[in-house]
DNA sequence: TTGAAAGCGTTACCAT
DNA sequence: ATGGTAACGCTTTCAA
């Protein structure tokens, strides 16, 4: 059996709870008796039983982080989210506990009241998420990585994406596009309500219109065959097609692909933005001009909120990181 | 204040420790018993406080995964030995607890020695790992992902690299190639003594050796400038090379597009075959020859020795899945 | 089949 | 500045 604070106590010659004060410094101790207690603490190599702490304390030092709803729509974006969390939790000398969401009603509830936790940050937020109630119901604090529909007294923080989607347009308008088309997620994200992928299209697709643009979008499946369907579908919507703004880390290599298949050189005959574009695309030799998504950033600032809220110090209920353009010469103006 | 089990206790007009049993099953207790107290902890929702749980058991029914050591070099590949270990956690119902192996000596210390943990899992294992000392002093069950240089006592799954390795060569000998090239992963984790990086290489050269062909080979940074330098490079060792087995998942693509540039079409001018090639790359257009690693399977068969050894049943101290080769048509044999 | 009570390791209150 | 003790929520003996 482990050492224990009694046995700590004994060795040092004084009271548990005089150990438990040297280790909390919530009491005056005289140099001499720290000295001794550290010294027994050291030899003895006592580590404070977390169990034991989390019954007395209200707290564990825990938090939880839900993970996306399916894996269809893995990524190495989306670990970048968790290391972003992971890093910001470390550094608060906090742990992670990782939740699958395809139970995600029922595994926040069983590590919420089981008090295994001490807060609950949830990624990849839906429009209507299922889990919002439970989470208004619970009392533990909270954060959404991503932005429900319903504004609600929830902290949530997020990328602009509409914004990001507009910066797109508002980029290749002013190099003189006046034929830019839109390649998205695919169709199953939006069926599913997916903040991101929704509020992505809408920005291009206002922009598009605030612009007079036809509107020219489609979905796109991430496979070979998805791209090229993709890029049919949307060179028949618009032929004449001199831009292209691409929001899908998983599809992008092969509309790329196919768009090289077909002898659309780029920037020569098709100028393309992309958002999100991971780092393994993004380190090839063919850069691209790119909205990068701060995804890192995201996880640390929803962890910082959460230990916020932990410490029941006020946070804003909303943070919105704004998007900016790493032009990569992959979009000028059109030759016509 | 939640509800604890003397709640349930009063509101069934039982004794807690009856509570205890209903739960536990440890024993028997009366059908009509049985049935208030399930109604009790129905309606009173009650769930037991996992610390005050851990601190009587000996177990916390958590477990911890420690991520590889440098973030250098992440990939995709690398979160699916995480999902798989935490999808088998789900079904055991476990929990996963996520630690970074920056500090990982003190990161698992900490978990172990604070009994919040049942056991971990140490992803990357290095040949000699910092981190063996310290599983096979602490008594807690650990398992490797990966192997380490001495043969220890300490249970541990991987992939055959050095097989895998042997049987790039062995098909590319088949199909008569004697020219055949090996681009490996970045020097650094050469450098760090990663077993799968050195078991990979020594069974590609051992291989190469064995049929007396000439150990043509280099490290590849995974920039596109490191591609080139590498192609370059190797291309300087061989000029006559007609074969090359490609095993870096940041780097793959880079070099793709650098033969692309070169004008050296596969599999007409050159044969490729790779290692553990990504989903995303995968499912590009442009298919490859490869051997799949199965990460998501070692991830869940750690996890399933690990919970053996939590229950105290004997468990393989070694297993060691082996290679098969996807063939795809981007090697064929020489032409010359 | 059930209840009472001791005890797990820690912290906080009440004394001194 | 320090010690004693109750209490946290649960499991497990020991009795009945």
């Amino acid at each position: 059996m482990a050492v224990s604070i009694v046995d700590v106590a004994r060795h040092a010659g004084v009271a548990p709870s005089t150990v438990s004060h040297v280790l909390s410094g919530k009491r005056p101790i005289s140099a001499e008796t720290r000295r001794r207690v550290e010294a027994s603490i050291a030899t003895l190599g006592f580590r404070p039983h977390a169990g034991a702490q989390s019954i007395r304390r209200q707290s564990t030092n825990v938090v939880a982080l839900v993970l996306p709803m399916r894996t269809d729509s893995p990524g190495w974006q989306q670990m970048r989210f968790v290391l972003g969390v992971l890093d910001a939790a470390r550094e608060h000398e906090m742990n992670l506990m990782l939740l699958t969401a395809e139970d995600g009603v029922a595994a926040i509830r069983d590590v919420v009241d089981r008090a295994m936790v001490d807060g609950v940050i949830v990624m990849e937020i839906e429009l209507d998420d299922s889990r919002l109630p439970l989470l208004q119901e619970i009392n533990r604090p909270s954060v959404l990585i991503g932005t429900p529909r319903e504004p609600t007294d929830l902290v949530h923080v997020d990328f602009n994406f509409a914004a990001a989607g507009a910066l797109c347009v508002e980029h290749l308008h002013d190099l003189g596009h006046r034929h830019i088309g839109y390649l998205g997620h695919s169709q199953p994200l939006y069926d599913r309500g997916v903040g991101y992928a929704l509020r992505t299209r809408s920005g291009v697709l206002d922009a598009m219109a605030e612009h007079g643009l036809p509107q020219t979008w489609t979905a796109v499946e991430p496979t070979p065959a998805g791209a090229a369907r993709a890029i049919e579908d949307i060179l028949a919507q618009d032929p004449a097609l001199t831009a292209l703004i691409i929001y899908n880390e998983l599809a992008f290599l092969q509309v790329l692909d196919r768009l090289a298949q077909l002898g659309r050189s780029i920037p020569r005959d098709l100028s393309v933005i992309t958002i999100g574009q991971d780092d393994q695309a993004a380190s090839r030799a063919q850069q691209t001009s790119n909205i990068p998504i701060p995804a890192t950033q995201l996880g640390r600032v929803a962890f910082e909120r959460l230990t916020g809220l932990i410490a029941k110090s006020d946070q804003p209920v909303s943070t919105l990181l704004e998007p900016h353009l790493d032009r990569q010469g992959s979009a000028n103006p059109p030759l016509d």
